[in-house]
RNA sequence: GGGCGGGUAGCUCAGUCGGGAGAGCGUCGGCCUUACAAGCCGAAUGUCGCAGGUUCGAACCCUGUCCCGCCCA
């Protein structure tokens, strides 16, 4: 260790690098095994493999690596869960992006080049986020890295998914699904996002088949008239009883179709009568169901009109086959009205294309039955949120859960292991082998088998994350060890999508639950609110926060790869007014403080470059008090601190300070208040360590006072443990500042550290012989007095240099409690020559601060300004009258003094007392003052 | 339509058990005081969305209402 002085501002590159690379290669970040400790465990939420870091991850990964780095100090045994997600869909579709560049599609490469084209990609790109991860100060155990498509991790999707069909929890079915034109693939309901958007309701006139006349129905998609088996009306709709059973011609396909009733129709939305699409629309999927309705299903997987609807229409796009189809059923005069109509359009979350329900073959799982230990779970409290209040959310999803369709017409993921015989039949196994095995015993004899092309939702190996990680169904070590984990810090957006079910198949697989709490954390968005997304151009980059980023840079950034380019200058603009001189480097631990900070309850957090500012600030609080500190310990005797160290006041003070502030962060971090956390380090360290405590100890460092080696000695080691002992509490939240400033000073305490790195030091321990309230309370009136005078002093221009006398009255018993032994605490920091007691008469012209009990005055002849100080204390006045007037309105309440509490009633006495004597005070000093402004 | 969350200083937000409205940033004034100008010292700033109710007492509990956001249908 260099003993060379640091550098006067703290400068987080090389400060990072070093320490990372440090705590990584000595293996530090790892579970290993620690007899008769408790463990602690928790699962990152995986992200997308080939995805990148954004203000998400950085905050939640930051909360959890806070929570990580806490229970390790603490001596808990410790797992940090890494790794990555294959994201089926959007991986693929970045891949099949790519081919198209190139004129090619992935039908051209074929399934397996294709594959070995999307592994590519992720050997490629699969770094950047975990490299990310690393420099956000992660310490999660890279060496358990898992990515859900390693092989024991799909063992355990394969094993899921026999044992469910065994059990008839997963089945094969034609059903009507969200399926997606353009990706091609089916998608489940979570995965279709709807939106309003502008559309009409066009009223058809569909043609009785008896007789004359027509019945009118309204509909949004016109085109899928085509398909209708029906027309439904209200069964006691007075105004259709006549037509109940009888027929209409449908339009342009010349069928005829039953007029039904069915109690699910609006009398009062539009005509009161509806035309029924089974196959093309839910709702009807199940009025056709339960009329026995045929589907006919008229779309093809691009959504082009089918063989099914009479020529003209067949493979025009759907679209365009709704405005022939309009514009046909205006010219044979069977089009009633056009009106404007807002209506939610379906769309595939990636695709962005609006999504059609359509009949295919799927694979589903039954969630109806999972779901009801899942609720169980939470509703005994084996499961906790925090906030409580998004139990309701996941209750009622839970509680109207639909099956959940888990098959993908895509390549990407765990294919499916079910082999079809030549005949349709299927065989649900672990493997080919197997499979065959139980064909051969279905048919008698080898057939060729033929495994299914689909592959399985992303979410449901993510569903297995928290137990094939650790090794299931394997009965591990790691899985006896750390399963159940602790706690899940993850985002509301996917409680549905995730959270219910590892809920579920944990429950269901190991019998226990998958996590004891589920943190759930607001949403970060920019300083506007706007929620952060490319189309936008508001994103920001976690790492550009922690490196800064020039504007030019910024704007590039931003404006690439545009999915709309017309967007670009408006962003441009944009960017270059909010951040005109870009972005400048803040660090990680600024970042992770500044995340923490803003992680209230329940709320999303607009994120504030300013704030980040004032805790990078922070960070160099810190670094030069710890500065300060080095400078004035360093090459003289220091060490441990003795129990029975000569302490002196300020010293016990701090000391006492400490053990609230241990409390505090105790208390915060159970609850999940980081917020608090971060504000009760910031306000230790840079109020009452640096702004008092340092201040306070100067005199004695600088031998200003006089006491004895032995004394300073004891002051010079306080100064140390306390900080010794910050800058651990402070570790999970700023891991990077505090190990370099804890190497430099934690030797200085005498501490020779078993491991070479503060994050294996031990977690401090609030310690009851150091709890002085007495002492907290004495010293909080000392910094009054010292304020008091601050405020005269720069109220009156006085300039910081100039030292002055001070006159004080107060009774006797006061002066000797409080000034007498404190005065040495007041002088140097109020800035003042001395302090005489002030017997008879105040000086004419001179300044006045009233506390209770206590009177200051600083002789200012010629200094000040007589009518400015006598508005400012007649201002003061007022006030006191007011407050004065407000207590002993309450304290002449009978109904007060009958009710209240007693404590609450001397508190208000203790108040009015107080008042009074500030008021009498004061009062004194504005008489005085005005005889003194009406002399000449 | 159903449900949830929010509305507190110019901005971003805390506010525990109902009992003196807080922090950071910003603003204003004064300071290069030998750790730190990314700093130090001091100051100003509120119709706690609105209206009722309960209570001796309401930012907090209850009812209604307005506005904003989100989720579900």
């Amino acid at each position: 260790m260099s003993e060379q002085a640091l550098p006067k501002a703290y400068d987080p590159v090389g400060v990072e690098r070093r320490w990372y690379a440090y705590w990584e290669e000595n293996g530090l970040f790892a579970a290993g095994a620690k007899e008769g400790r408790s463990s602690y465990c928790i699962m990152i939420p995986p992200p997308n493999v080939t995805g990148t870091l954004h203000m998400g991850h950085a905050f939640q990964d930051t909360l959890m690596d806070a929570l990580i780095r806490q229970r390790r100090m603490r001596g808990d045994h410790t797992l940090w869960q890494t790794g990555t997600d294959h994201a089926g869909i959007a991986t693929q579709m970045v891949v099949e992006r790519q081919l198209a560049a190139e004129g090619k599609s992935r039908h051209d490469l074929g399934r397996e080049p294709f594959l070995q084209r999307v592994w590519r990609w992720k050997e490629e790109s699969g770094g950047t986020i975990v490299r990310q991860l690393r420099r956000l100060g992660a310490s999660c155990d890279w060496q358990r890295e898992a990515f859900t498509m390693d092989s024991h991790l799909s063992a355990a999707v394969q094993e899921v998914f026999v044992r469910l069909y065994q059990e008839g929890l997963i089945y094969r079915g034609s059903r009507l699904v969200n399926w997606d034109p353009v990706l091609h693939t089916a998608v489940s309901d979570l995965e279709v996002i709807s939106e309003e958007e502008e559309g009409s309701l066009w009223h058809l006139r569909y043609p009785l088949a008896e007789g004359s006349g027509y019945l009118v129905v309204a509909t949004t998609r016109p085109e899928t008239m085509l398909g209708d088996t029906a027309v439904a009306v209200h069964p006691e709709d007075e105004r259709y009883q006549h037509l109940l059973g009888k027929m209409v011609r449908l339009p342009l396909a010349e069928r005829l179709i039953p007029i039904i009733a069915d109690e699910t129709v609006k009398m009062d939305f539009g005509t009161g009568c509806v035309k029924i699409t089974p196959a093309h629309d839910f709702n009807d999927y199940e009025t056709g169901k339960r009329h026995h309705l045929p589907q006919i299903n008229i779309l093809t997987i691009d959504a082009t009109l089918n063989e099914q609807v009479p020529a003209a229409y067949r493979g025009l796009d759907r679209f365009v086959a709704r405005k022939r189809i309009v514009q046909d059923l205006e010219s044979l005069g069977l089009l009633d009205k056009v009106v404007p109509h807002r209506l939610m359009i379906p769309r595939g979350d990636r695709s962005k294309a609006v999504v059609e329900p359509y009949l295919t073959d799927q694979w589903f799982v039954r969630a109806a039955p999972l779901a009801e230990e899942a609720i169980r779970a939470v509703e005994e409290g084996r499961i906790r949120f925090v906030p409580d209040a998004w139990k309701k959310t996941y209750y009622e999803w839970m509680h109207h859960i639909q099956d959940w369709c888990i098959s993908r017409q895509i390549w990407w993921g765990h294919r499916i292991p079910a082999w079809y015989g030549p005949d349709g039949t299927f065989f649900v196994a672990r493997n080919e082998a197997e499979a065959r095995q139980q064909a051969l015993a279905h048919y008698g004899q080898e057939r060729p088998l033929q495994q299914d092309n689909d592959v399985l939702d992303t979410w449901f190996s993510s569903a297995l994350w928290p137990f094939s990680t650790l090794g299931w169904p394997e009965q591990s070590p790691e899985l006896a060890a750390f399963y159940p984990t602790d706690v899940l810090v993850t985002g509301f957006d996917i409680i549905f999508f995730w959270v219910a079910r590892m809920i579920m198949m944990g429950l269901k697989f190991t019998g226990q639950v998958p996590f004891r709490t589920v943190y759930i954390t607001g949403l970060v968005r920019d300083g506007e609110g706007n929620k952060m997304s490319k189309s936008k151009g508001n994103v920001l980059d976690p790492l550009d926060l922690i490196d800064g980023i020039s504007l030019e840079e910024l704007v590039q950034k931003r404006t690439r790869d545009l999915m709309q380019p017309q967007l670009a200058q408006k962003i441009e603009a944009a960017t270059r007014k909010e951040f005109p001189n870009g972005i400048p480097a803040f660090g990680t631990d600024a970042l992770r403080f500044t995340m923490a900070s803003l992680a209230t309850q329940g709320r999303d957090i607009k994120f504030d470059l300013n704030r980040m500012e004032g805790y990078r600030n922070f960070c160099n609080k810190l670094w030069n008090a710890s500065r300060f500190v080095l400078m004035n310990c360093e090459g003289k005797e220091n060490g441990p601190l003795p129990v029975d160290a000569p302490l002196a006041l300020v010293d016990r003070w701090i000391l006492s300070r400490l053990q609230a502030l241990i409390q505090t962060v105790d208390d915060s971090l159970s609850k999940y208040r980081f917020d608090e956390t971060a504000a009760a380090l910031y306000h230790f360290l840079w109020g009452d360590y640096c702004d008092w405590y340092l201040e306070w100890v100067k005199p004695r460092l600088y031998g200003q006072e006089e006491i004895s080696p032995a004394e300073q000695q004891t002051t010079r080691q306080t100064m140390l443990t306390v900080l010794e002992q910050a800058l651990r509490l402070l570790h999970p939240l700023m891991p990077f500042i505090t190990e370099e400033l804890w190497q430099k000073v934690a030797p200085l305490t005498g501490r020779t550290p078993p491991v070479g790195s503060l994050m294996l030091a031990s977690w401090p321990q609030s310690e009851s012989s150091w709890h002085d309230p007495e002492l907290a309370r004495h010293i909080e009136l000392v910094q009054e007095v010292v304020v008091a005078v601050r405020t005269l002093r720069s109220e009156n221009n006085i300039p910081p240099g100039q030292r002055l006398p001070l006159l004080v009255a107060a009774d006797t018993a006061t002066l000797q409690q409080w000034l007498q032994p404190y005065q040495h605490l007041i002088l140097p920091l109020a800035r003042l020559e001395g302090w005489q007691v002030l017997t008879g008469e105040a000086p004419a012209a001179c300044v006045t601060a009233v506390l209770p009990q206590i009177k200051l005055y600083l002789p200012l002849a010629g200094i000040i300004d007589p009518e400015a100080e006598y508005a400012r204390l007649s201002k003061e006045l007022a006030r006191l009258d007011n407050e004065l007037q407000r207590v002993r309105g309450k304290l002449s309440n009978p109904a007060f003094l009958a009710n209240a509490k007693a404590e609450v009633v001397a508190k208000e006495q203790q108040k009015e007392q107080a008042y009074q004597d500030k008021y009498l005070g004061v009062q004194e000093a504005v008489q005085r003052l005005d005889e003194l402004r009406r002399k000449p």
